[in-house]
DNA sequence: AAGGGCAATACCCGCTCGGCATCGTTGTGA
DNA sequence: TCACAACGATGCCGAGCGGGTATTGCCCTT
């Protein structure tokens, strides 16, 4: 008996889906099922009662949920405590997130990152930077869009989140509750800088025309995005938390659209060196995560969607250790 | 990561030994070290000091030791907890224990289980009585010795404990600290009655004769033993802990003497029938199991010597939620 | 100097778990 | 009313994890 299996039954009780509590476990929902269904033989009981369209929790997995909970919650605390007793030769690390981070996200990484007594040097780059950064060793772990170089690198798993529009709050497209992108038409678009994600900024102006929307210009984003916005009428993509981080000015005049059917969609993954995904690196990587998971608007794995065209499988990891166990230990001498 | 390794990391921080630890994890040398090694990988930290000679905490393991034990301690209470919520038909459970079970054991057993809010039917039987019991489905876990026919059984892995001698106090021997089995040899000896265990009896009469003893008289043990034992100068082959149960009456005037080199060696298995070592029953199984295991005079598994005489190899139980699983899971119905 | 004890390493194998494909059922919309 | 869509269950397969045995290397004992 595993850990592992209290995690699988608190995601289904969670999800009361099979399906959905895999997509979050990122896994396939067979063995999810199966999973479970050891479980409950382990246990002697059923802890969901399913049919088809429904799946609900039995009075005993109801019972069983908290201290499920609890001991994933003690467990998780003890491994975190062990993992950050790491004697890096120093307990700093320097983090890049890219620029338009929501201030919720930020807030609860330092939170529980200060609560592991690790002191944090942020750091606000896009992909293309912080590869280069995490390379020479300036950044310990870096929080960064698809697609990127992976090489030496160890990433999570993908999250994905919906593209909308941001537009001013008397721009005419605000009378509209979902946009499409052909409706952009006239407007120009707000544009990180190209160099600093090429093939992100590429596949995303892609998607725009794909779907017939050409911007008229491209402007470049930088500190007056807000001005462009109000006085251009022009329009940026960007997902939903994006405008909870400019709480600095105007966020009042700014308003968030979604787009019909979220035809464009930003992956992204929490970075460190391969070699490094240990100890107190391993454990901050893990809090990022599951910070950005567990803020809305983040999906835990691109939807059905994405098996369908096939695109962007995500490779589980091989545990480090066994390789690692290869070489010479160099310890005990 | 799995709370095994904590487990692991525990079991050798109190050997302090990859040697004993592994005997007491029922495995071998090799994977622990391995393990161990994962584990230090992982958290980017040595956890012990080790020579050939001499295994010790570093400051790090030291501070992480009751932080893993306390993981384990509320993952075994929720495992626990969650196996007792098993609907059995009832929460009573007949347990079988041979005659000679030390009071000690039997105490920690029942205080346990009280506490799971299990009822129990305590049984006294050897292990011929046990295994009829136990197919009759007249008591649902058994304590008993080995050899025992395992059809249908699901028998945790065996408990050794070392034979001695016990006699009366002002017998002339008790003038020894360790006897020797060909000391024996003027003087008759108890036995259980043979039907009670025709094996076992058969093979502790085996092993007197190899090593030079061959009683005069075999007298039955019964109400009478410790009569026989003063009136006869008669000795009775027992394990350490088997004069704590006899509270009643005669202790003080009874000793008990260990055997040189320890020649004769009782197996004990905690057994269940095998398709209900699942909920309620596997958590009494489990708990009766660390009861004897923690007792002393248990000793976890067999010593060297077992691996050398190659005798009663102890196979590894395959997980029963597999094989469940293959028949129509009957569920959602 | 030889031997024994112990942890580490080499190598191997079986089981477990997760992936894909598919089925059966149920609810839904044309 | 029927076909389809959604979802959980099942069959089957491959990879990797974890454990086993044999062996090495180191240190201490005699």
């Amino acid at each position: 008996m595993d850990i592992k299996q209290f995690r699988y039954f608190v995601a289904v009780a969670e999800a009361l889906s099979f399906a959905r509590a895999a997509r979050s476990l990122n896994m396939s929902q067979p063995p999810l099922s199966r999973r479970i269904a050891d479980l409950e033989a382990d246990l002697g009981l059923r802890l969901f009662d399913r049919t088809s369209k429904k799946v609900d929790l039995t009075p005993a997995g109801e019972t069983l949920l908290p201290y499920a909970r609890e001991a994933i919650r003690v467990f998780d605390a003890v491994l975190r405590a062990a993992r950050s007793l790491s004697p890096s030769r120093s307990r700093q690390l320097s983090i890049a997130f890219p620029p338009e981070t929501s201030r919720s996200v930020l807030l609860s990484v330092i939170g529980r990152l200060q609560r592991e007594q690790v002191e944090i040097n942020l750091v606000e780059a896009y992909a293309a930077e912080q590869q280069r950064l995490l390379a020479a060793g300036e950044v310990d772990i870096g929080v960064l869009r698809h697609p990127f170089d992976k090489r030496g690198l160890r990433a999570s798993p993908p999250l994905q989140q919906s593209l909308g529009v941001i537009i001013d709050a008397k721009h005419p497209l605000a009378e509209l509750d979902k946009l499409n992108l052909k409706d952009l038409s006239p407007y120009p678009l707000v544009q990180f800088p190209r160099t600093h994600g090429p093939e992100l900024y590429d596949e995303m102006l892609d998607r725009c025309r794909a779907a017939g929307y050409v911007p008229p210009r491209i402007l470049q984003s930088g500190r007056m995005t807000a001005t462009f916005l109000k006085t251009q009428s022009a329009v940026i993509l960007a997902a939903a938390p994006f405008l909870k981080r400019r709480g600095e000015s105007g966020t009042k005049e700014l308003t968030w659209r979604p787009l019909e059917g979220s035809p464009i969609n930003l992956y992204t993954s929490v970075v460190c060196r391969s070699d490094e995904y240990v100890g107190l690196t391993r454990m901050a990587v893990d809090v990022i995560f599951e910070c950005l998971q567990h803020d809305e608007a983040w999906a835990p794995v691109p939807p059905p969607v994405r098996s369908r065209t096939g695109e962007m499988k995500f490779k589980k990891h091989r545990s480090l250790t066994r390789a690692t166990r290869r070489q010479p230990a160099n310890q005990a001498r």
